[in-house]
DNA sequence: GCGCCGCTATGAAGCACTTCACAGAGCGGC
DNA sequence: GCCGCTCTGTGAAGTGCTTCATAGCGGCGC
């Protein structure tokens, strides 16, 4: 994930990057341990698609006719309401794979995919993964383990959601982002934030100035401090019992 | 589901109802189309619970180590809150299969299940199932399509929920009842509310008296009718148009 | 029939958030 | 360096719901 070539863009013209294929198709949590020469047939069936920062993979309703990864960029999963508004459900990072619920039932997509960032996406389409499944009965071993994985969170998410207040919401989220992208330094954990404010807010489901007024408050009182870019959390156990409180 | 046995308890004393047994594993979504052996043998090595309305069957952390499917009664699925507060995720009906997510994964249960009624159970214990899923390969193909539909559910539930209004989510879930357990009669589709208000508020996330609220202004402007345990939906279209507003 | 209990009905007050409106801050382009 | 972005910060008003309080209704036990 922290892989050192992320930052140059993954082929300079237009030849297959099938290395990169392979190292995400063998990194990936979905085909992860499957044989070598599986593996490199895969990336042979694959395809590679490149998004500009903002364009759109899938929507919600479309038909779901392949299995996604990101191989370098960020992907946003969301859902909207038919009067514009939106919530992001994930970011996906190189090494994730996406689409797999519409991939496997066959029914139309329940989110849409938006890149974050421009980015390549390894592609597989729908026939050559369900050939690979009946090849390879281990792969649904683990496709139920992604699903299972999937179903979790989202229960999870669902129950923060309508059980737990922003407050709670917004501790959570800095203290999954501490866990997942921070550092610790003097004086806390620093979290570079990619997000803007009204992208967090959005993955909350809130509104932008709801967030800021809690991060403003946090910060007077000690518990945050704003660094250029980044959040560092200053008072790890307060923010503890206001993730904890209803 | 409306079987004819139905209202009187499933065996008398003690004897394991055995083709009780043979038949929900039969009609199980999970299980359904497996060879009749292999069912048979399914039934041997499952046991039978018996709740009485209100047992709890296991809690949101409990260790998740067996598959259950309700054969007589009524099962509701349900988040917590630390301070108590409490949503209904769904009820499991006669034919019903549930609490495969930690069954398959092997961490705690995202869920607690209670009987809200008088209910037998099917269960089959986590090595049992296991022998099972390596004896056969399309079991696998089953379950990931169970996941599937869980998993959609499960992100329509978040979306509706984050993006709607109680009088939308209210009037959807009208509908959804008049689609399972509706019957046209004149003046409209009339459903036999097993649920009372509380219920059905705790199934969408919403107080009590909100939801009464709005059934009672709907009555006024004719939309609904009540009748002893029952409601009627008199005026559809208008319902529809309730239910697509933000 | 009386009392009790759970369900329904409804108003009043409060609260957590949204929406709107606006101001400043930082930054990249030319 | 100034213009035009997008992002941040903040107050005021509004709203959709919750919580609390109270009352009536209906059925069931004895």
């Amino acid at each position: 994930m922290t892989q050192s070539g992320r930052r140059e863009p993954a082929a300079r013209s237009g030849e297959p990057p099938s290395d990169d294929r392979e190292r995400l198709i063998r990194g990936s949590f979905i085909f992860r341990g499957l044989e070598p020469e599986l593996i490199a047939r895969l990336a042979g069936l694959s395809r590679i698609r490149r998004l500009a920062k903002g364009a759109i993979l899938f929507q919600q309703g479309d038909e779901g006719d392949a299995l996604y990864g990101v191989i370098v960029g960020l992907v946003r999963i969301s859902v909207a309401s038919a009067a514009g508004r939106e919530i992001t459900l994930g970011l996906m990072e190189p090494g994730d794979m996406f689409g797999e619920i519409a991939l496997l039932d066959g029914l139309p997509r329940t989110a849409g995919a938006q890149a974050a960032e421009d980015s390549v996406i390894l592609v597989i389409d729908r026939p050559h993964f369900f050939e690979l499944i009946e090849a390879e009965p281990r792969l649904a071993r683990h496709v139920i383990e992604l699903l299972c994985e999937r179903l979790r969170r989202s229960t999870d998410r669902f129950s923060e959601h309508t059980l737990l207040r922003l407050d709670a919401r917004l501790a959570r989220k800095l203290q999954s982002l501490a866990a997942g992208h921070g550092r610790a330094v003097r004086g806390g954990m620093r979290i570079a934030l990619k997000l803007s404010q009204s992208e967090l807010a959005q993955m909350l489901g809130a509104s932008r100035e709801a967030v800021n007024k809690l991060l403003q408050r946090w910060s007077r009182a000690g518990i945050l401090r704003h660094e250029r870019g980044a959040i560092v959390i200053a008072a790890p156990k307060r923010l503890d019992e206001i993730a904890a409180s209803e």
